[in-house]
DNA sequence: TCAAAAGTCAAGTGTTTTACTCGACTATTG
DNA sequence: CAATAGTCGAGTAAAACACTTGACTTTTGA
């Protein structure tokens, strides 16, 4: 039950995005630097972004990565979802449940089906933009604090 | 994000547990065989909920596992601590969060701590004993459809 | 009293996943 | 046309997972 570096540091990396959002093209190695994630690792997890459509990128000098869409309207759990391929926590719950041999008969099965529901309803409610938000307050905070 | 096999079989002989609750030890082989893992195995994760205090023992001939506490007052959150040691989506939640260096700064973790929280909060209000009857219904209403 | 039934424990092992890296390539632009 | 920037597939070391093994100890009933 632990998050992946795949999907804290893609996360990580849409935000930064985000907080560049509406000013052209952010390159690999900008994001690379200010997240402190290794370039070619980012490089991987964007690719996978820019397939899920989130992201999408322009070539060249001066090139590089933007959002799709605006940050509030990119949510957590699609972002995650592109990242990690899933974000169930069992086989048995999601669409394909004959994975599991006695998904019916499993006493644990019940529980993971409302753990995941409860799961899904924050992912699907948390978008980048609101993430986004919090980390420049955040940041704000902090920087107030260091000053007094 | 993946629940393990640990958190799975061990919930499953618990609830086993559960529905022999009040007659006496049940032997790890009859619980290995009704849930269909092995004993060797099972053997491990009945040593860790022995050790956290969810289940006690008697050796010797007709001896086995019991709960220490009615079903009802087990919380599905100090049985899967007990099984998997933590049940924290990262380290930056948690009491300990100087783990993670940049955790004031990290824009996933505000996201994080919201999860975490809902999460715990179905694994402390759901019971074993709310488990084992679910099971119960679960298996009478299989058992129903399958002779009409 | 002793053998069979049952739990106890530490260590070992094969497999899978994670968290990366590497190198060769393509596109764009000043 | 060369420098900049993204693209792609494959490779790899280390950790985690899902077990297995074997050598014990304890209890009890015949």
């Amino acid at each position: 039950m632990k998050f992946s570096t795949k999907g804290t540091y893609g996360l990580r990396a849409v935000v930064e995005l985000a907080k560049h959002y509406g000013e052209g093209p952010v390159s690999l190695a900008a994001v690379a630097a200010e997240q402190g994630i290794s370039e070619a690792y980012l490089e991987q997890l964007m690719r996978s972004l820019k397939n899920a459509g989130i992201v999408k990128t322009t070539r060249g000098k001066a090139g590089g990565y933007l959002l799709t869409r605006e940050p509030q309207r990119i949510s957590v759990l699609e972002t995650l979802r592109a990242l990690e391929g899933s974000t169930d926590i069992a086989d048995c719950v999601g669409s394909d449940a004959s994975v599991c041999e006695n998904a019916c008969t499993c006493s644990a099965r019940p529980l993971f089906l409302k753990l995941q529901s409860r799961i899904n309803a924050v992912l699907e409610e948390t978008t980048i933009g609101e993430l986004t938000e919090d980390h420049i307050e955040q940041k704000k905070r902090i920087e107030h604090a260091r000053l007094s």
